[in-house]
DNA sequence: TTGTAGGCGTTATCAA
DNA sequence: TTGATAACGCCTACAA
C-alpha cells in the first residue's frame, strides 16, 4: 500500500496539496478543483478549503504541476546579446506581453554563435519551455538537434530573422524599406558618393537592407560602387573597422545599418578628422531616447522594438495555444526620424524637398 | 499493479528513460546511472545504454527531474526595467556567470512598483527557482509574501540596493565614492554652484550618492543650498522636469545620478537654451561606449555592470550550493572618466589641476 | 553491479 | 459533488 503523503509537512518546507487536504478534510481532488477552480465544489468545503490554504499559506508548486500538465507557461527567448542596445527593448516587449498571458521568459544570449545557441535551445527544450523566441544565427543546427526539436514540438517564433528551415512563423521589420527610405533621404540632402556599412550579409535583414540600399541608388540615378560597401557584424568595433575603410574612400553619405555599427564609425571618423555632417552625412538605424540630445543628432530609422518583441510573444503564445493554423510574418513598419546627420533639417518628415538641394548646415543650439 | 510506463513510445513525443530501457533491456535505474554517471555500471551495459540513447536521442527531461531533485537550476532575475539601459549588462553579467555553472535566468521587469515585484517573486518561487538575484523597490513585502519566501526557503542575493530585511548578500557599487568623486571632479574644474539631480531617496544608492554629493561639497568648502537638489525617480522624464528646476537656479555645475535623468536634463537644458558645458558643467553617472562619440562627451562615474552580474550571480550559486555561511556584500569600485563636459579634458585622470581653476573651452575634433 | 518500487506534487480518470 | 488512484518522468533507497 503506497503510504506516500502521510508525513506532517516539515517545518521551513512549503506546504503541499496534501497538507491542505488533511488540514481542511478533504481529499486532493477537492483541493485541487478550488485552487483551479474547475468541478463544482460544494459551498462549505470550498471554504474550509480556502481557509486551509490561508492557513498553510499554500501555492501550488508549479513544477509538479508542468509535469502532470505538460505545460510550464515560460518561453525560451535567445537573443544575440541583450548588452547589444537594441535588444532590450525587444526582450521588454516579449516580456510585457508574456506577463499579461501568465507566461515568463528564459533569456539567453547566442553571441551569434552557433554551438552556443544550439547549447541553449537544447536546454531550454529540456526545460520543456512551452515556445521558443528566437534571432537565429547564420548556420544550420546539427541533426540530433533538428530530431529534438521535432520530438518535443514545441513552436517557435522568429524575431528580426527569418529562417525557413525551422518555421516560418516571424515577426520582422521591413528592413528593405527602411534602408531604401534612408539612402533617399541621404540622396535628397545632396549626397552623391553614398556609402555603406552593412550587418551580415548571410544575415536576412542584412541581406534585406543592402538589396535597399541598392534599389534607392538606382532610383535615384546614382551609381554603385563596390568599393562603397563594406560588411560588418553589427558590433561596434566592425563598425569601427569599417569607418577606416570607407572613410578612405571619401564618400559623402553613409547609410549604417544598425546604431552599434554607427558608433563604430563615428569614433573611426574622429580619428581620421572627419566630421559628420559637414564631411559626410549619415543615416543610422534604430532610434533611441538619447540620440536626439547628442551631436551629431543621427538622423535615423527607427523600428518598432517593443512591438517587435511582444507581437512575437503574441504569436508564440497563440500558437502555444494551438490557435491558428497557417504560417504568419509580420512585416513591421520602419520610420524615417530626420535630424541634423545629414546636414539639414526636415521639420516635416512629409516634406520633399527637391532632389539635389544643397546640404545647408543648421547650428543646434 | 501500476502498468505505468508500459506503452511503446508516441510518435512526435521524446522518449522517456523507460523507452531507453526497453530499447537497451536494462532497468531504468541502469541509463538512469549512465546518464548522471553515477554508480558504475558495467562496460558491456554502459554500451548499450548508450547506444540506446544515440539511436532515441533521449534527453532527460529537466522538469521530471527537478521535482525530483528539488532543484531547477534556473535563476530568477529582477530588474527594474531591463530597457534602462544601464541593466543589459548587468543581466548579461548574470547570464554569463549563471552558464557558466549550468543555470539559466528567468528574467522580470518590476518598473519599481512593489505589486508587479510581489507578484514576480510569487510567481518565481512557485516555479521552484534555486535562488533570486533581486533589485529591490523601496516598500516592504505583504506578510503572506514573507511567509512563503520562508517556506521555500531559497536564497537571494541583492543587485545595486541593499534591504537587509530580506538578506544581507548583495552586490553593489560604492556610490557614495564615485558621487563624492564626481563632485569634486565638478569643484577641481572651476564650478562652485553645483547642482544634483538625485535619484529616489528611499532606494539604498541615492541615498548614498547623495550623501556622497553632500560630502563632497563640504570637503570643497561649497555651501550645500536646497534649492540646487532635485529628487528624480531615474527615469529620463524626470531628469527633464528636474532639469527645468534645477537650471532655472543657474548652477554652474551639475552630477546627475545616471544616465537616464542625464538625458533628459540635456533635454531640458536644450528647450531652456543654455549648453553645456559652456553654461554648466556636468559628471553624470553609467558610462556606455557611445559617449565617447557624441557631443558632449560626458565625463561619467562607470560603474561596473558587467561585474555586477557576474558577482551577483556567483555569490547566488554559492548560496544555493549552501557554501559559505556568513553574509557578504560586495562593494565595486566606480571609475571616473573625465571627458569634456565639465567644460575641460584631463587627459590623465591623475592629473590634479588647482582648485578654482578656470574652465578652458574645449574644441573637439 | 543491477533491479524494484516508492516518492517528488500535481492533474486527471473513473467510480462511488 | 467527491474520493481513490494512476499517470507525468525522473531519482534513489533498499534489495537482490
Amino acid at each position: 500500500m503506497p503510504v506516500g503523503h502521510n508525513r506532517r509537512r516539515k517545518p521551513g518546507k512549503a506546504s503541499s496539496i496534501y497538507d491542505v487536504a488533511r488540514e481542511s478534510g478533504v481529499s486532493v481532488f477537492t483541493v485541487s478543483a478550488v485552487v483551479n477552480n474547475k468541478s463544482h465544489v460544494g459551498k462549505k468545503l470550498r471554504e474550509r478549503v480556502e481557509a486551509a490554504i490561508r492557513k498553510l499559506n499554500y501555492r501550488p508548486n508549479l513544477i509538479a504541476r508542468s509535469l502532470a500538465n505538460r505545460r510550464t507557461h515560460t518561453i525560451g527567448m535567445i537573443v544575440p546579446d541583450i548588452a547589444n542596445p537594441f535588444f532590450p527593448m525587444v526582450v521588454r516587449g516579449a516580456e510585457d506581453a508574456a506577463q499579461k498571458h501568465g507566461y515568463n521568459l528564459l533569456l539567453c544570449n547566442s553571441d551569434d554563435n552557433l554551438e552556443k545557441e544550439e547549447r541553449e535551445i537544447e536546454l531550454l527544450l529540456s526545460k520543456r519551455v512551452d515556445g521558443i523566441l528566437l534571432t537565429k544565427t547564420v548556420e544550420d543546427f546539427r541533426p540530433s538537434l533538428w530530431q529534438m526539436i521535432k520530438d518535443v514540438g514545441i513552436p517557435f517564433v522568429l524575431v528580426m530573422r527569418t529562417y525557413p528551415k525551422l518555421t516560418n512563423d516571424a515577426v520582422i521589420t521591413d528592413d528593405y524599406l527602411g534602408a531604401y527610405n534612408a539612402v533617399c533621404h541621404l540622396a535628397r540632402a545632396g549626397r552623391r558618393r553614398i556609402g555603406l556599412i552593412s550587418g551580415p550579409l548571410k544575415v536576412s535583414n542584412a541581406m534585406a537592407r543592402w538589396q535597399g540600399f541598392c534599389d534607392a541608388l538606382r532610383a535615384q540615378g546614382l551609381a554603385f560602387d563596390q568599393k562603397l560597401v563594406v560588411e560588418g557584424d553589427y558590433r561596434t568595433e566592425s563598425g569601427f573597422r569599417a569607418g577606416h575603410a570607407l572613410l578612405s574612400q571619401r564618400p559623402d553619405g553613409i547609410y549604417a545599418a544598425n546604431y552599434l555599427m554607427t558608433v563604430g564609425l563615428l569614433k573611426a571618423a574622429e580619428e581620421m578628422g572627419v566630421a559628420c555632417p559637414d564631411d559626410f552625412g549619415l543615416v543610422s538605424f534604430d532610434d533611441y531616447p538619447w540620440l536626439g540630445v547628442f551631436r551629431p543628432k543621427l538622423t535615423t530609422v527607427e523600428l518598432p522594438k517593443h512591438q517587435l518583441g511582444s507581437e512575437a510573444a503574441e504569436l508564440l503564445i497563440e500558437r502555444i495555444g494551438g490557435r491558428r493554423t497557417k504560417a504568419v510574418v509580420k512585416k513591421l513598419q520602419p520610420e524615417l526620424r530626420v535630424r541634423e546627420s545629414c546636414g539639414f533639417a526636415l521639420h516635416l518628415s512629409k516634406a520633399q524637398p527637391e532632389r539635389g538641394l544643397r546640404a545647408r548646415q543648421l547650428q543646434s543650439t
